[in-house]
RNA sequence: GGAAGGAUGGCUGAGCGGUUGAAAGCACCGGUCUUGAAAACCGGCAAAGGGGCAACUCUUUCCUGGGUUCGAAUCCCAGUCCUUCCGCCA
C-alpha cells in the first residue's frame, strides 16, 4: 500500500514509475477521491467543533441545534467513509515501486543475470529427468496422488521422502545455527486480515486455497507460502528498536492453486499445488532493506554451495517482480534434464509497502514511529532443492549419490538405489 | 459445545455519564548532580487524520459495529478476540 501523501505530492514521479512495470493507473480518479475525502472531513470536522461547544455549554436553548447536528455529522460520515473506502479499494491493488536499479522489462526476458556459480555436471549418459529417476526408483508416484486426490500432488516415498526431510532439516539448522534466523513452526491457515497484509488479497484471491472454517463471516486461508504468516508476526505491533532486525524461519508446506499456469510444467513436481519451502523473512528498519536483501539472498546461496549444486542469481526485471517487491533476486539451479537454470529461491526487498498495510512499525532512533521494512526469501524451495539433487546426482544406472552435507541427516547413507 | 470474567497509551494498570486524551508505575528522551556511569532529583513523552511555509491549530480514537443522550472509555444491543473452569478430542 502506498502513502496517499507520497502520491499527492508526486503524482507525476508516481505515475511515471508505475510505467516501469507497465501499468497505467487512472491517476485523476485517485486525486479526485482524496480531494473529495478531505473536504468531507473538514466539513465534518467543523460541524463536530460547533457540536462540542453546544454540548461544554450545557445551554439547554442549543440542544435541539445539537440534535440536527448530529444528523448532519452522520450524513457528511457516510459519504466520507463510501470515499474513503472507494480510494483505499484502487490504492490496495496498486503494486510497489521498482527501486532505481531494478532493470526495466516486461517480462522474464528482461530479467538480468548478475553472477553464476558452481559447475555444471557433465554425464557421458544422457541424464534424466527428475520425474524419470524417481519413478523408476519407485519413490515419486504421481498416478497415486491422481488418485487419491488430482492432478499436480505427488506422492513421495521411501528415500525420497527421507531426503526431503533430510534437505529441509539441514536448510533450517543452516539457517539457524550460522545465519541468524529463528527458527518458527507457524500456522498454515492464514486469516483474510493476514492475507491482505502481504498483498496477497484483493488482487489476487483466485491464486489462494480458502477454506471452509465455520459459520461465521471471517475468511480462512491455507497459506501459499510462510512469508505470509511470518511477515504478519508484526502487524499491528510497534517494535522497539533493540527488537530489529528480526529474523525468522520456517518449513512449511505451501499451497497454490497455480491459476492461469495451465499446461506449464505439468510434468514432474516443479509446479505443484502443494510444495514445503524454507522460507525466511526479516523486518529491518527501512534504510536497511537492501543491505538485508543481500544478505539474505547470501543466506539462501550459501545452501546451494554447500550442496554443490549450480546456480546462478538474476535480478528481476521490473515487470517480472511480485506485487509487494521494490526488488528481487531470484536464484536458479541447473537441472541437467532440461539443459537449464529453473528458479529455485526469490529473495525480495518489499520496503514498508507491506509494514503500511499491516501496520507493522518501529521506534527508530529519534523515538518517532515509523514503518518497517519487509523482506522474504525462499532458502529454498525443498521440492524444487529435491529435483535439483536427484538431476544433478544421478548416475548412469539410475541412482542417486547424496550430497554430503545430507548425510548426517540420513544415517549417514551415500546412495539411493532401486530396491 | 456449556459457564464465568476481561479487552484502556510502547508495556503494566486506574477510571465506570460532563475540561478524562485519559491517574499512577515502568520504559523512553532532555537536564541537575558525578571524573564517567549508576542512583537520586527536575522536566518532557499517545496515535491517526485534516488545515498552515511555519510557529501552530482542529477533529477523531479507551477491541469492532450499532443504539440511548445536548454530552459516552463510562449506560444498552450485536460481534470479534483473550483468560479461567467444565465437556469432547489429536
Amino acid at each position: 500500500m502506498h502513502n496517499i501523501k507520497d502520491i499527492r505530492n508526486n503524482p507525476n514521479f508516481f505515475k511515471d514509475t508505475l510505467k516501469k512495470r507497465f501499468l497505467e493507473i487512472d491517476l485523476k480518479k485517485i486525486l479526485e477521491l482524496d480531494e473529495n475525502n478531505r473536504k468531507l472531513i473538514q466539513e465534518k470536522e467543523n460541524l463536530e467543533k460547533e457540536k462540542k461547544e453546544i454540548s461544554k455549554s450545557k445551554n439547554k436553548e442549543l440542544f435541539e441545534k445539537s440534535k440536527s447536528i448530529s444528523k448532519k455529522i452522520g450524513e457528511l460520515e457516510n459519504k466520507q467513509k463510501e470515499t474513503k473506502v472507494k480510494l483505499e479499494n484502487i490504492l490496495s491493488s496498486i503494486p510497489n515501486l521498482p527501486m532505481d536499479d531494478v532493470p526495466i522489462g516486461k517480462d522474464e526476458n528482461s530479467n538480468l543475470e548478475i553472477s553464476k556459480s558452481g559447475s555444471v555436471p557433465k554425464f557421458d549418459f544422457k541424464p534424466k529427468s527428475h520425474y524419470e529417476l524417481g519413478e523408476n526408483l519407485n519413490m515419486l508416484d504421481f498416478d497415486l496422488a491422481t488418485k487419491t486426490t488430482g492432478s499436480r500432488f505427488v506422492f513421495v516415498k521411501d528415500k525420497l521422502a527421507l531426503l526431503e526431510r533430510a534437505v529441509s532439516n539441514f536448510m533450517i539448522d543452516t539457517h539457524v545455527n550460522q545465519n541468524g534466523y529463528q527458527e518458527i513452526s507457524p500456522p498454515l491457515i492464514a486469516s483474510d486480515s493476514t492475507m491482505y497484509g502481504t498483498g496477497q488479497l484483493p488482487k489476487f484471491e483466485n491464486d489462494q486455497f480458502e477454506i471452509k472454517f465455520d459459520d461465521k463471516n471471517d475468511r480462512k486461508f491455507l497459506i501459499p507460502t510462510a512469508e505470509v504468516i511470518l511477515t504478519n508476526m508484526g502487524r499491528d505491533k510497534i517494535f522497539q528498536l533493540n527488537e530489529l532486525p528480526l529474523r525468522v524461519v520456517a518449513s512449511t508446506p505451501c499451497f497454490r492453486k497455480e491459476a492461469g499456469s495451465y499446461g506449464k510444467d505439468t510434468k514432474g513436481m516443479i509446479r505443484q499445488h502443494q510444495f514445503y519451502k524454507v522460507e525466511l523473512v526479516s523486518i529491518v528498519e527501512p534504510e536497511k532493506c537492501l543491505d538485508e536483501l543481500d544478505r539474505m539472498t547470501g543466506c539462501a546461496t550459501k545452501i546451494l554451495d554447500l550442496l554443490k549444486l549450480p546456480y546462478k542469481k538474476i535480478v528481476l526485471s521490473s515487470g517480472d517482480m511480485g506485487f509487494s517487491a521494490e526488488k528481487t533476486f531470484d536464484i536458479e539451479v541447473w537441472l541437467p534434464s532440461e539443459n537449464k537454470y529453473r528458479e529455485i529461491s526469490s529473495c525480495s526487498s518489499c520496503g514498508s509497502f507491506q509494514a503500511r498495510r499491516m501496520k507493522s512499525r518501529y521506534k527508530n532512533k529519534k523515538n518517532e514511529i515509523s514503518f518497517v521494512g519487509t523482506l522474504n526469501g525462499s532458502g529454498l524451495a525443498v521440492g524444487r532443492t529435491l529435483i535439483a539433487i536427484l538431476e544433478n546426482y544421478q548416475q548412469s544406472d539410475g541412482s542417486i549419490i547424496i550430497p554430503d552435507v545430507l548425510k548426517p541427516y540420513m544415517s549417514n547413507l551415500d546412495k539411493i538405489t532401486k530396491k
